[in-house]
DNA sequence: GCTATAAATGAAAGCGCTTTCATAATAGGC
DNA sequence: GCCTATTATGAAAGCGCTTTCATTTATAGC
């Protein structure tokens, strides 16, 4: 690959001067920049962003951190916030924290390492603290699907509570008394929020809640499935399922069909998420929308404008969960 | 964040010494190494991998290159190949193509910039001769999922017309003799091949292909609800429909139900690819298995033997698709 | 104890770029 | 046409690290 010497050589200018008309900072004789720009084209120069990076301590890169590379609501998440960059001419450097605190920590410090400008982060086991004092350390970075109290600029969020009421409430209006319940793993933050949604939800309903009629799932499809059968087998019986996310909401739907009940007639289901699958299954999964898409792009610009300077206003913080009924329940 | 200077200082020894002890090259004392290792310890010392990247021209991240960040085909494929590298101490930079030649380039470029020590495309849109120009540069990279015979070393590939022949021999078995068939993209090479793989079973089985039950989708899901109606409305009854990816299957089967169709009695669907949500579609779906995992591994294993010399000896470069029975068909 | 050899360490250049500061070229004012 | 105010350009340092080469220190042999 041909440097910068090479170019400036080739043009008859100094180093500083390709530099210049490379980034445009200060402005070139119109002579000279052609000079210049028909050297870079003769020798098919591309900057070397590394270099770049380690002079300018500027990356034009955001780092982001994910549980999971795979799976519909990374996928959408990654796929805007890639696009919202791209626009922008900045790129994405994408790391996965598989739900581990190691991890996680180590995704952090290898996107730190490489001089991201900033980070996006969807990261579940490390703890308030190390982001709090992550955030002292000048890095800038947001925070999505989480709430840490100091650092609350930082955060944009799902009302997980709001979203753990709204399914719960629907069926208890729909006249089930009978809700079961499948949680995902109550040490993440919003499988916790979206079970006292469910729970303020009964409540609200005088109802108490029958312990019998819950399961601790694990946000995937078998747990859907095992959570299913666990439920059923325990004796009580119900009439509507309420689900921590759409992938337990379809492990639960191919439970029941094998065990031969008709949804919604016997039992309704809804999930959590919408995320892009949930109108496979049979029938169509009444669910609460995560708007992933909205909150992904709300991130990129969170950077964009705190980071780059790019005039953008209407930064929102928290996001409303949205019921969407279909043939679920 | 500390420099390596700050930790040589405080250890009382030199730049290259620490340096030595990061990178264990040559062998240190054991006591200097102690010391070395209590002052980056007490400093909170991380070695600035992009400095690292441009003195030693080596990176240890490898960049990859897909259509799309969404969706369960890449999601799949990313994750396998990011477990593969982290385990071997790797990083990995991810960008989207978007299935455009620009884009492609550009990414290509970018990753190029970023010090990647090895790339792993899965491209579309750029020609062959791109492709091979950018072999001869020198820098090491696989080819997911294409093949370009100029550098056959290079790529990994799906027997896509095996593919195409399984699906449509395993309808023509059934006894069906009516089948439509719902292509991808044809510009696309594993369309096309996935295509030529559906003629040659025609063929085999002595029959001509009906143009009237053919059509070129998108490899979407609206692109099979687009194909089914399409078929549907031009008259030709059919008996099995062949589409070319599970995502087109499962919008062709949405479309059947809504036509009131029963499935598979009236109308047998077979999918391709066999991505994750395909056992979520109602009834499952019968479909060719793609082994995305293995071949995102083996792209890894590729690049951890040819270009940091790991001990990997059994590269395999075609792979072989798999009819998978469900109850669509 | 003294030299010959091997092993550990340090000094310094360099990776490809940005950026400050100084200098050279140009324009403007009279 | 000369002096000053601008503007464009160049020289050189430095970003944080690796790596070569030279030097120092330890080890062995006699």
């Amino acid at each position: 690959m041909a440097t910068i010497y090479q170019v400036s050589e080739l043009a008859g200018v100094s180093l500083a001067t390709v530099s210049r008309v490379i980034n445009n900072t200060v402005p070139v004789r119109e002579a000279t920049r052609i000079k210049v720009e028909a050297a870079m084209k003769e020798l098919g120069y591309r900057p070397n962003s590394v270099a770049q990076s380690l002079a300018s301590n500027r990356s034009n890169s955001i780092g982001i951190v994910v549980s999971e590379l795979g799976g519909p609501f990374y996928g959408e998440l990654l796929s805007r916030i890639e696009n919202e960059f791209r626009a922008a001419g900045k790129h994405v450097i994408i790391a996965a924290g598989h739900s581990n605190a190691d991890l996680e920590r180590d995704s952090i410090e290898f996107l730190r390492g490489r001089n991201c400008d900033a980070l996006i982060l969807h990261v579940e086991a490390v703890d308030d603290k190390y982001l709090t004092e992550l955030a002292a350390t000048g890095l800038p970075f947001v925070l999505i699907n989480r709430m840490v109290e100091t650092i609350e600029d930082r955060c944009i969020t799902l009302d997980n509570d709001r979203g753990g009421y709204l399914a719960t409430e629907y069926m208890l209006k729909l006249g089930h008394r009978d809700i079961a319940y499948i949680s995902g793993p109550l040490w993440k933050h919003d499988a916790q929020e979206r079970y006292n949604g469910h729970q303020s939800a009964l409540t609200k309903f005088g109802l108490s809640e029958n312990k019998a009629l819950f399961y601790e799932g694990d946000f995937q499809e078998t747990g859907g499935v095992n959570g299913f059968n666990h439920l059923r087998d325990h004796g009580y019986s119900f009439t509507a399922l309420v689900c921590a996310n759409d992938e337990m909401a379809s492990g639960a739907i191919t439970a029941a069909h094998e065990a031969g009940l008709r949804i919604p007639e016997e039992i309704a289901v809804i999930g959590f998420d919408n995320i892009n699958f949930s109108h496979y299954t049979y029938p169509k999964l009444t669910t609460i929308d995560y708007p992933v898409a909205e909150i992904g792009q709300m991130a990129a610009r969170w950077v964009l404008k705190r980071v780059y300077q790019r005039p953008i206003d209407d930064l929102k913080a928290v996001f409303m969960p949205k019921l969407i009924v279909r043939d679920s329940t």
